[in-house]
DNA sequence: TTACGATTGAATCGTTCGTTTGACTTTTGT
DNA sequence: ACAAAAGTCAAACGAACGATTCAATCGTAA
């Protein structure tokens, strides 16, 4: 079994560094071991000799940005429910929780800020593909955590109506991600990832509370004394 | 320049079949023309023969099932528009008239039900990616057209706005599409389109209406001064 | 300095890729 | 019937792929 321990520095960073860039712009096939090894000047043999594999460095470029993303994504979730215990959290919270971190992760990142976008979305987009497995496998531990949230704030949803709507706002976000330019196009200038998350919160809150009486969405008060 | 005729019997059919196939299961790279022309048992170099290369099979494989599903949504969104002239669409009618061709345009494939959604999810995945120029226009011009019903349908809110969410919504589908199988996977078997694309339809229109000062099933407190 | 493990370099391995060739067979039109 | 057109076939092309080899080079501890 191969280590799996992600470089800070080294030429095995310089590697990682160039092939995170090249898969956010190409895609994960699209880019040969040439590519990565010619992008920073270094031999052919330097994948093989740092990673074992194109694979090996391959996953490891999946789990570089994923794995913290998603710890950050959990921490939030239960610091707002450490915040309020025993009460379900308003949907824009867990919601935030979900996808912020995609912002704050941004900014830890020696990648261009378009570029790690781009990855995120790919790497997300490859889930289920068996891209990664050990990266498949936290990311079902996550969503689980997610659904039970949800489920706790919207009881009255059933729970797979609910995992379908989960489904369709992960769906969004992957494709905001993925496509991120087209969303800027009529303004011109592309709009900041801050902006288009804070859309997307709305759109995916209202979907996935779909159905709620009028009285008894107010009444809940989670979001009555919502506050961020 | 090439004439882009799509067969309906013969070896070219054949062969398209085939490749429809292959691009549904694992992806438009992943497909080599000897893949397709070993499947159906034919020589490699019919691909070229045929289709003059990979290319031109790609283009048709692609075009063969989206030009008449982009074609049903714009008759069926027109249609809906002719019943009531004059007057803006309910919200969801327009999802439907996006969504449903999806259904009926499957009954008259010759592909298994799984692989032509994972197909339509590929492609529209792709999209953007520069995989037809002809599609992409195509496609365009239908988002435009979606677009100008949305924005009669929900005249408050800005219409880039309603661009976000319409993208959003887009990501929802494709996702949907390309990862079915996650969907019924807690129930056992497998949901049907049409029972997904119905819960689809009532998430994406809370979605795209949401703040609407109109809407009484969902409550505006707090958030009317949320800011992201 | 010497010795040694870590790293790099150029060359090459065997495969697979899309495409092309030219001979062969089948179908078609008259 | 026969020539032209259309289609099929095995074989091969050059290019690119991931991976490996092995000698050269490096840094460092003895």
């Amino acid at each position: 079994m191969r280590e799996l321990t992600i470089p800070e520095s080294g030429p095995k960073r310089v590697l990682l560094n160039a092939a995170e860039q090249l898969f956010a712009k190409k895609g994960f096939e699209a880019v040969s071991v040439r590519d990565v090894t010619q992008f920073v000047k270094m031999n052919v043999a330097a994948v093989n000799y740092h990673f074992g594999s194109r694979e090996g460095m391959l996953t490891l470029a999946i789990m570089h940005y994923t794995l913290p993303l998603n710890e950050e994504r959990i921490a939030r979730l239960e610091s707002a429910e450490r915040k309020t215990p025993g009460k379900p959290l308003a949907l824009e919270e867990i919601i935030d929780a979900f996808v912020r971190p995609i912002i704050t992760q941004n900014r830890k990142t020696e990648l261009p800020e378009a570029l790690f976008y781009q990855l995120l979305g790919r790497i997300f987009a490859a889930n289920g593909d068996g891209l990664s497995q050990a990266y498949e496998e936290n990311f079902r531990q996550l969503s689980d955590r997610f659904m039970r949230a949800l489920g706790k704030a919207l009881p009255t949803i059933p729970f797979d109506e609910l995992a379908s709507r989960f489904h369709f706002m992960s769906g969004g976000l992957i494709h905001l991600l993925t496509h991120r330019e087209l969303l800027g196009k009529r303004a011109g200038s592309p709009m900041t990832m801050e902006a288009i998350l804070g859309r997307f919160i709305r759109f995916a809150a209202a979907g996935l509370r779909e159905g709620l009486a009028a009285d008894a969405s107010v009444k809940k008060g989670p979001q009555a004394t919502f506050d961020f």
